[in-house]
This record gives C-alpha cells, structure tokens and sequence, in this order.
DNA sequence: ATCAAGATTACCT
DNA sequence: GGTAATCTTGATA
C-alpha cells in the first residue's frame, strides 16, 4: 500500500486530538535502541483535552509538567505517577491546545526478546506473560524504556516515532469510558481496537 | 514547608 | 474483586 510504513509526520499530529487518536490504532510505534529497534502496533489509546476535560493534566493551566503539552502537535509527553511508573503520550493538536493521547497499550512486534528483558529482567516468557507484556500504559513504558530522558522528544526526529499503516475500520474501533480517572468520567474518550488481545481491559 | 492525590500495577483472597 | 506500594507534582499555607 502507497502510505504503509512511511514516518507520520508534523501534519498528522496537529489535527484534532479525537481524530488523532483513533487514527493512531493501528499505526507502529518505533524506538531506537542502540543499534537494535523495539516496535509495536498500538491497539488502545486515550484522548485528554485540557480546555473541556477535568481529568486531563491540562485542565488548570501551564504547569512545568505539562508544559510540553501546550506546544504543537508531535511531541512526546511523559509522566511519571504511582511512585512506580511512566506513561507515554503523544501532543497533538495546534499550540496551546493542551491535547495529548495517552498510548495506553500496544502488540509486540519486534525487539521483543528487550521488551522481555526490560519488563521482567529474565527472558523466560509463559503464555500468560505474553499478553501481559504491553498491556497497559506503564507496561509500555518499561517495555519500552521510555522514562522522563524521552520528554519533549520530536515524534518526526529518528528517536521514537510513528509510523503509518492501512486505517482501522470503524466497525473494529471501539469507544469506551476512560480507565483510572474521578473527574470527567462519562467521555467515551478511550479507543480501542475490537477483540485485540493486548488491550488492557474490556 | 507540608500534604493529598494520582491517566497504575502486582499480588492477595 | 480488593488493596498496598511508592514518590513526584501541584496546591495550599
């Protein structure tokens, strides 16, 4: 297919932070590692957008956290929370906009045997251990390796970024409510793709 | 300076 | 299904 595994570039990212996030399912998430490459098909995303939603960390204004928040689309904007983990987002949107989407899990495609040995620091992998990989936003992180050194990165430089894939069907989205947040909680805001087995939750 | 909450996960019953 | 772990951020004083 003509557009199949070429980089997404600025332009795809500065749009509208719903159509940014479902049409980031699907697409491929890339991270150099040295010499070697850890890549993964995103299967469930979430949209935060801080000029209507309470729970997105944009929601009071410019904080030194979320700064990177409220610059233009096609950036990486991670977190730490729980005393334990990172989550990894992608800005989208025009500046000031305070948009981002939250990758919340992805499918293994390559570099596995690293994500195995970040997430777990073994390499042995049980059946069970296979899908729980990738399935969640911090799972992603650690298996990933993607900590606060990767705030702010360019999604469009040669570090971490995305690349395009044929669109998800509609009838293989589902919108549901967001995961593990009190305020806002009725936005059908978290996007996933139907009967994938990496997603984080039904 | 102090404090409560948090876009989670792993492990328990 | 319930909860402890763990620590940074952001708000309040």
């Amino acid at each position: 297919m003509k557009n199949s595994f070429q980089k997404l570039n600025r332009s795809f990212y500065t749009r509208d932070v719903l159509a940014v996030a479902k049409d980031l399912l699907g697409k491929i998430v890339v991270k150099k590692d040295g010499s070697k490459f850890i890549s993964g098909k995103i299967v469930e995303v979430e949209a935060y957008d801080g000029s209507v939603d309470q729970a997105a960390h944009t929601f009071l204004g410019v904080t030194k956290r979320n700064k990177i928040m409220f610059g233009e689309g096609g950036f990486l904007y991670v977190y730490f929370t729980y005393g334990n983990h990172y989550c990894c987002n992608v800005v989208t949107g025009k500046e000031g906009s305070g948009t981002a989407v939250l990758i919340r899990a992805v499918e293994p495609i390559s570099g596995i045997d690293l994500m195995i040995k970040n997430r777990f620091g073994r390499s042995l992998l049980n059946e069970k251990e296979k899908f729980n990989l990738t399935s969640g936003p911090g799972k992603v992180c650690k298996a990933f390796a993607i900590t606060m050194d990767h705030y702010g990165i360019d999604l469009t430089g040669n570090e971490i970024y995305f690349l395009d894939s044929p669109k998800i069907k509609i009838k293989d989205i589902v919108a549901a409510k967001r995961i593990g947040i009190i305020k806002s909680v009725d936005l059908p805001w978290r996007f996933y793709i139907k009967d994938n087995p990496y997603v984080s939750k039904k």
